[in-house]
DNA sequence: CGCGTAATTGATATCAATCAAGATGAGTGG
DNA sequence: CCACTCATCTTGATTGATATCAATTACGCG
């Protein structure tokens, strides 16, 4: 059987019987790979696939008139991406690979055909939206009511935390791959200004630097100077029926 | 047929059957009232149903330590609210009554033997979702990136095309019932500046204001000045196949 | 009429942006 | 192996947008 990545992100939540698992993975075996930086789709571009993030890191973002970039999601594998596609004709935003990364397509109407084959599979897919909905409206709040610091804050612990979903073995330190503009590009900030409040946050002992590195000298500390939450690790599905 | 708020906005989308407008409808049968300021969910109450709005407006916000306000949503008759309840035990975010409201509601159990049922509607619930989540990735925007005026000006935009969606009599001119302090919450800022802001859009002719009611004067500019797109005019369900 | 909420306005403070220069470091071609 | 280049990071000085503080004023409602 073919390995899915989509299904093991869906697994992490309920336990997903082989012929699910097998509907799954046809949901990736167009596979396509992408050098760093290549666009996987623009910004009113047709369209009319999803996609599943299957290897590597990608980053999906809009850009306004006067040229700034606001960042909307960093990407892992297990992503479905372009889910837009259901509702709009053209991409309301731009995705980007920002390593080399492999990504399988599906057209629309095969995840339409997927739902009502499997329905128990619309509610997990419903549920994993919901997730990503309530991580959305987090960082609303934050970019809307929190400091320059806490936004830096809960950026670096929802990236560390995405990261060992993928390695369980990433503990305080990760290599996060992205660059301080692009810190500012999804926190609302300039790059000068996220320079600076990493500094504090590493002159406050709360994380250390090396390189591209990362560690959280103090979790507990950070979590709570930028009000964080793990709303994956807080998902709960027990209420949908087991599968037949 | 009892009346459903609900299908009335999935048919702005897809044209639906008699079976599935009934099947629909019973998400709704269970009504409760409630006074302006009543509080249908507390963040991190239990929750197990999910509800719909049928008559009034409401919105969601969440609080921080400091007490600050990030309002996430206001919600229009035909609103499916508290989605979350899909993928937590407890809720992410408050929901508060603005006016005298009437919900319907229903447990997370029946809308997943609705999606069983009835697959098409399972796709174009995905796709209503969608609508949503790229609204909010709008607003993520705003607020990260543009000016305070920017975010004014797009908020009164967003209202009056949702009361319009609701009564299509609605023009330029429209009550949004909320206050300036609200408005703040919702674009994060404070009252005082939405104030000034509100203000100098009066003073640049872009809208006039009376009591409670709003007018605009120059939807043109006021979208150029707010970037902002409805993103639910453009909408497209059309690859979904047709009801048999 | 009186009370409480919301709106308004001015003065001042602060956080983050902008402007300006280096410093560092990873490729790249000679 | 070195010189060069380009991106990224860093730091300081200054500006600017928005917050905060502090009164008033207007208004809906009992």
């Amino acid at each position: 059987m073919p390995h899915s990545c989509f299904a093991d992100r869906l697994g992490d939540l309920i336990t997903l019987t082989p012929v699910e698992r097998a509907a799954l993975s046809a949901l990736e075996d167009r596979e396509r790979r992408l050098r760093r930086g290549a666009i996987l789709i623009s910004e009113n571009d047709r369209l009319s696939e999803l996609y599943i993030l299957k290897q590597g890191m990608m980053m999906s973002y809009v850009l306004l008139h006067d040229g700034r970039r606001q960042i909307l999601r960093f990407l892992y594998p297990g992503d479905m991406m372009a889910m837009s596609a259901l509702a709009f004709g053209t991409s309301p935003e731009t995705m980007m690979a920002l390593t080399e990364v492999v990504v399988g397509s599906f057209d629309r109407v095969v995840l339409a055909k997927l739902l009502a084959d499997h329905p128990r599979m619309a509610s997990a897919i419903m549920a994993l939206d919901q997730i990503k909905r309530v991580s959305l409206t987090d960082r609303l709040a934050a970019i809307g009511r929190t400091s320059a610091k806490a936004r830096v804050a809960a950026l670096l612990l929802d990236i560390r935390n995405r990261l060992r979903r993928g390695d369980p073995a990433i503990a305080d330190s990760f290599h996060p791959g992205i660059t301080q503009e692009e810190i500012g590009d999804a926190t609302g900030l300039t790059a000068v200004h996220v320079n600076r409040m990493l500094r504090q946050l590493e002159e406050e002992g709360l994380i250390a630097r090396d390189g591209g590195r990362y560690t959280l000298l103090n979790e507990q500390r950070l979590v709570r100077a930028a009000s964080y939450v793990d709303r994956y690790a807080q998902a709960n599905l027990g209420w949908l029926p087991a599968a037949e």
